[in-house]
DNA sequence: GATGAATGAGCTTTCATTCAT
DNA sequence: GATGAATGAAAGCTCATTCAT
């Protein structure tokens, strides 16, 4: 039976699972390989090294929420519903993904700086939307216009990661996204004019 | 001369300065005990292995906190006293060990799930006192009433986690102190009743 | 454009250049096809395995030192004009390609015994010339008729091993050629008959 | 049953033996261990790395070869004497030591370039020794007052050690000593003063 | 004949912990 | 109590060779 899922995917997806299951420190490349249904030696031409391996797992999956981010900026007009749907996709992805959910809140920040510098650098991308979201609603009037950016984007995800990071600690063993409508309703009020 | 430090705490107080410096994956028990003036073997005297090690450091100094928070919560009256002055505890604590900063906020979060699970369980002593803080306002009408305690209780915790983790990652170049102001607006703005 | 020399001296010919400039530890197959122009899989249809291409390479050029040496051997009369002649030859050959004198020198001397074997192997014909003179020469009173042949080839072999390896380690930054009389005129020294 | 041998000589004797047995690319730490009866770790107590484990072997008799020169340097007056004696030296350190005849001759010349560096930084201690014994005699007159003293030296190394190597190759199957006066007078003969 | 993607065996080094002194 | 020499398990990566196309 042949599985044409190409090669690169293949072995990302395996990562993710292997990762999951047996946390980052027993995560052996061998592990993966079995896994993915590749001979060790075939990762590496795939992935430069295991590093390489760990950094596409993160950067595939966050280039996911990065663009429904970057069409949600585009599709809604007010910055209190831009932020909103920010939030329920942030959740729906990770709800939706229990393996990722585990490896992006607990098992990836075991790596080391190089690793941790490196996926700082991804998720940039995505905390510089929020910036934008939260800038053009001080702008706008609909966030309170004296606020710190920086303190703000705090604020939102260090609130969103700390009720996703619990989740999975917990099991994932209630409903991620029934709180949705109030971690909004939470976030909202600390950004709301007066 | 003699270090008159009982080696329980000069091991402890080691251990902060080695991992801080050298990063959690470069804090060898060897490289511990050097610091700590005394044999490898001589750790073992007074730690039942490296985990408990570290586990003492992130609990000696959380204790620290938690005890103050206490002695706030006991002579504050309202909620949002407490509440801000637990703020500006924990940045203080946070703002005055640089060193520990970097090992509470980094470098001990590399550890691997077991430990971090005992991290979670020191730290729930913590959280338990801010939950009733948080159910004291609800009650006496400070704070909204109709909020999902555990939600605030993350996004107090993950709003202030995540500015000081910035802080840390940004070489603690800025005052971190200066911004306890505009962080307590932020947060209690989030609980207020409306 | 096509390449019409045929694959295997292609091959042969990559090889030299590829160990030469990466090292005998460095001149992966795969490295000597692309230098050939070639697949990888495409060695195979002309090689057994890569100790074949090694060995064909020294034993490819040593042919060509060895054939002048017959032809001098059958056109020279006297021994010592065969022997200086000889050196001559041997000196010759390699200061005219300096990739092999790097591969013959330096690198292939760091392959395992097997190869090594096989490599004095094809030596041995070459070694065996040098015999001949060296008995001839002393059969006809030119050399010392005492000397042990064995001895006395290795001392010719050693001392002209010993300046070209010599040499190739200096970078061949001076000129090997200018060093012949003085060669000749040492070695010969240590043949002659009293 | 305690080995009191320190461990650091223990650990290049077992070396010297794992490698002339086994050869260069099969002498794995491990074995070394093995053979020197300590634990794979020890080892990197009393080395950087396995390379310096390597160079010690060579690095420690060959200082034997050297000190034992210098005091024939000194004790003998005529330049023919030192150069006469030397050769013996090092035939005699060869013959009687098997196993590290095999390991320098063969073995450790398969070491990758850095490593040969290494070892020929070694041996330029004891080559310059005999260029001081050429040199010596060359003004003395007992040489040939006109040599080139680097292609003499080269004669002289080069004749030596194709000699041991041959020997070597030929599984030490004949005595090598008993070839020693023929050795002395062929290379006597290349370097006399006529 | 030619290709090149896939294979999988093999090894150095680190470091938490022990235990004889 | 204090020491520190000794232990030994554990894993990422390379590359010669094959074989389906």
């Amino acid at each position: 039976m042949k599985n044409d899922k190409p090669k690169y995917r293949q072995i990302i997806d395996a990562a993710i699972v292997v990762i999951a299951e047996n946390g980052y420190h027993q995560a052996q490349v061998s592990k993966i390989a079995k896994q993915a249904g590749v001979a060790d030696g075939t990762i590496y031409l795939y992935f430069k090294n295991k590093e390489d391996i760990l950094i596409s797992v993160f950067s595939d999956k966050m280039s996911v929420i990065t663009e429904s981010l970057q069409y949600i900026i585009k599709t809604e007009s007010s910055s209190t519903a831009k932020l909103s749907r920010m939030i329920e996709n942030h959740f729906n992805v990770l709800a939706n993904n229990a393996h990722f959910a585990v490896v992006t809140q607990i098992e990836l920040r075991q790596s080391n700086k190089a690793l941790r510098q490196k996926i700082n650098a991804i998720l940039k991308g995505y905390l510089m939307l929020l910036d934008e979201i939260l800038i053009e609603g001080m702008v706008s009037g609909e966030f309170n216009p004296v606020m710190d950016v920086r303190l703000a984007r705090s604020m939102v995800f260090g609130t969103i990661d700390e009720i996703i990071t619990t989740w999975v600690m917990n099991e994932q063993r209630y409903d991620l996204l029934a709180l949705t409508p109030k971690v909004k309703d939470l976030i909202l009020r600390g950004l709301q004019a007066t």
